[in-house]
DNA sequence: CTAGGGTTAG
């Protein structure tokens, strides 16, 4: 049964629960009783306790009146309690109709809707008839819990009861076939009768549009007599479902011309258009639309969809301008700007904002951590991401969201924790695919082909069928370990035995393997062989393989093609400086280097964080912000002395364009990673493991400097860089040196 | 006491 014993109210007496008398006073006394009029006042489970006890002490609940107008609101009121309606409701052995229509309306708008079914059995059973109320009530129910085949028999009854005349059974019977995709039977029903109002119409239509017969809606839309404001909004929702944004669009100008007045739903849809075909022009017109009519900030919906179409239209700055306009938030507005944040790349801000939710009333909910795991994950703070980690184990246990669990599994990953993703990877049950795909790609990034390769063959086993994801994943392992061999043949495998065609990405691990191992010749071969062009990153693993392999020639062919597709890439010209500082030209690292100031671009600087104690730190390329700037240099000299002590001859080959030779050298040591580091060991405590996040990839010079250090001071240090996961470790790197 | 349309995430 529903109730569960700490919903049952233990201030209930038994005479609470008295069966009411056969007669009650007459209606109009009780109707304007205090406690009754307080009753529709009532905003909390708590408030209506109160009212509850109140009737049980004025005798009111002898009235069957009084027990129907309780039941009413606790099954149907959003401040009501269904479990609460369902307990006064066993205490009555003789419910009339009204009371039984009442528990089957407030299950069908629980989050369980189906049960209504079995109340409307029951009502049967114990021998009430149904009355043109039931029907809209359980067919609504129907339609929500997708329950065509009690449905027809329900349609069966309302034939037996000549119910089939009335206007709202019908429609309900339309809806319910529409809704469950049953589009003939829906067509049947209505074409059947003589109604042929905007309401039957309009609920056939929305049953043709949500399944993206856009054409045959339109020739329903098009036969309705007298169009209202909902037939016009099923049409704007239904092109929008379709992302037939244009469409919708037009449609509600032609609405307008028609002279139809929007309303509140009109502009939610058209918002939300606009949001996602990126038509910020027509977003600005809806707004002042709204300013003009209606006083702004009153309407807290429309304020949110305002904020979301700002945002996912890229302007940031409007969006953030309404959010603090808002008065009393609600979830859906931090909700809503923390995801533009996060679209627009600013996780900062995001994070920022989230912090500022935790300060605020607004409970966090499902949505808001699925939008600010993935900034976590971005910057690499360890410490929220656990902390949001216990929130959601403390406040989400019951809930099933698989989708929370995958973002945690990638937050640890991409948060340099490749064990506790496993540890959340290991207890999900069921997994989803999207979670055995992330778990794939984390150890990917940490450069544990076997494993990932271990994970895939138990997925397969488990009968998931993998996706073209997965295989990015799976063959990113493979490029992270240099297993070439491996990597052809899961490339091979997918396209012919799992009939998935390669997308860029699988090409690009593809290049980048070969490449690396040198074979240029077939690395070519694959590109001219894709069915699309080679994208940047293409020709930027081919160009970072040139200078692995010193290929200067071939490194000037790639690095043309890469200036040509992205002109605005500092990146590209580095990396051929890069080449020509290996191979001693440096006549040609000049002239990149002029190249690059004519066109007035910079290389993005270095930029390392790591996070002590919950708080983030940045440093950049040669950095002196830091409070503790002082001790960091003193550190580095002493990092530097024990490098020199140990052996370690400063590589200089790959050398910073912009910098003099004599310069190379101290330069080197300032790298940001390294200033990171520096600050690592004076602020954690011994042996504690340092993490790093940096936006480049790590030079050759700080790779073998690193590795150095985490022997010598004894620590294990986990840097991220752009592409990849070091754990660096007794001397050496994860990576192998491959990377 | 009743029927048809809508926002946030993925």
């Amino acid at each position: 049964m529903l109730l569960s014993p700490s919903s049952v109210p233990v201030h209930i007496s038994a005479s609470a629960l008295h069966v009411a008398p056969a007669s009650d006073p007459p209606y109009k006394l009780l109707e304007s009783h205090p406690s009754l009029l307080l009753l529709s006042k009532c905003k909390s489970i708590h408030g209506l306790r109160q009212i509850h006890s109140h009737i049980v002490k004025t005798g009111l609940h002898n009235t069957l009146f009084a027990l129907s107008k309780l039941i009413e609101f606790c099954a149907t009121s959003p401040f009501g309690d269904l479990p609460y309606a369902l307990l006064l409701f066993e205490s009555i052995p003789e419910p009339n109709v009204f009371i039984w229509n009442t528990i089957i309306r407030g299950h069908s708008l629980s989050s369980d809707p189906i049960l209504a079914v079995d109340f409307y059995v029951r009502m049967l059973l114990c021998g009430t008839q149904p009355n043109s109320y039931t029907f809209p009530f359980v067919l609504k129910s129907c339609a929500k819990a997708g329950a065509t085949r009690e449905g027809k028999q329900i349609h069966a009854h309302v034939l037996k009861l000549g119910l089939w005349c009335d206007a709202f059974v019908h429609t309900s019977l339309i809806n319910m076939y529409a809704q469950n995709g049953e589009l003939d039977d829906a067509r049947l029903v209505f074409d059947k009768s003589a109604f042929r109002d905007a309401v039957s119409f309009t609920a056939l239509i929305t049953g043709y549009a949500s399944r993206g017969y856009m054409d045959a809606a339109r020739l329903l839309f098009d036969k309705i007599p007298v169009r209202d404001v909902v037939s016009w909004n099923a049409m704007i929702a239904g092109y929008a479902q379709c992302f037939r944004f244009e469409e919708a669009l037009t449609f509600f100008e032609e609405m307008r011309k028609m002279n139809v007045q929007p309303n509140e739903s009109t502009m939610l849809t058209v918002l939300s258009a606009c949001a996602q075909s990126g038509s910020v022009e027509l977003g600005n017109w809806v707004h002042s639309w709204i300013e003009d009519h209606y006083e702004l900030g009153s309407n807290l919906r429309l304020v949110n969809a305002l904020i979301d179409m700002y945002s996912k239209c890229g302007d940031l700055e409007t969006a953030r301008r309404l959010f603090d306009g808002i008065h009393q938030r609600d979830v859906i507005s931090w909700n809503v700007i923390i995801g533009g944040y996060t679209h627009m790349s600013c996780y900062k801000e995001a994070l920022a904002l989230f912090r500022l939710m935790l300060g605020s009333d607004t409970e966090p909910n499902d949505v808001t951590l699925l939008g600010v795991l993935p900034a976590c994950a971005h910057l690499g703070v360890l410490d929220l991401g656990k902390w949001i980690h216990a929130y959601i184990d403390k406040n989400f246990e019951n809930m099933t969201n698989s989708s929370l669990s995958t973002s945690l599994i990638d937050m640890y990953a991409k948060c340099g924790n490749i064990e506790a993703a496993e540890q959340v990877f290991d207890g999900l049950n069921p997994k989803s695919l999207a979670s055995w795909n992330a778990m794939i790609s984390g150890l990917a990034m940490h450069g544990h082909a076997d494993k990932a390769i271990r994970l895939f063959t138990q997925m397969v086993d488990a009968g998931l069928k993998p996706d073209d994801i997965t295989f990015v994943g799976l063959l990113s392992a493979c490029t992270h370990a240099g297993r070439l061999e491996l990597g052809r043949q899961y490339f091979s495998s997918m396209i012919h035995d799992f009939n998935i065609s390669p997308k860029l990405e699988h090409y690009g691990c593809m290049i980048d393997l070969l490449g690396r191992a040198g074979m240029f010749d077939e690395a070519e071969a694959l590109m001219k062989n894709m069915e699309m062009e080679p994208d940047g990153a293409i020709w930027g693993s081919l160009l970072g393989a040139c200078r692995v392999h010193g290929r200067v020639e071939l490194g000037e062919y790639v690095a043309e093609h890469l200036f040509e597709l992205e002109p605005e890439n500092p990146g590209a010209y580095v990396l051929l400086s890069n080449i020509y500082a290996g191979a001693g030209r440096w006549d040609d690292v000049a002239r990149v280097r002029t190249r690059l100031k004519d066109k007035g671009m910079k290389k993005v600087p270095g930029c390392t964080s790591i996070e002590v104690d919950s708080v983030v730190h940045e440093f950049l390329v040669g950095g002196k912000l830091h409070p503790l700037s002082k001790d960091i240099y003193e550190m580095l000299e002493e990092i530097d002395k024990l490098l020199e002590m140990a052996g370690f001859v400063p590589d200089t080959s790959e050398v910073l364009y912009d910098m003099d030779e004599e310069w190379k050298e101290g330069a080197l040591s300032h790298h940001s990673e390294k200033l990171a580091i520096a600050f690592g060991l004076i602020s954690t405590k011994p042996g504690a493991t340092i993490r790093i996040v940096k936006n480049l990839r790590v030079c050759g010079n700080c790779h073998s400097a690193t590795k150095l250090i985490s022997k010598i001071f004894n620590r294990e240090i986990i840097a991220r860089d752009r592409n990849r996961f070091h754990h660096f470790k007794n001397g050496s790197c994860s990576c192998k040196d491959y990377w």
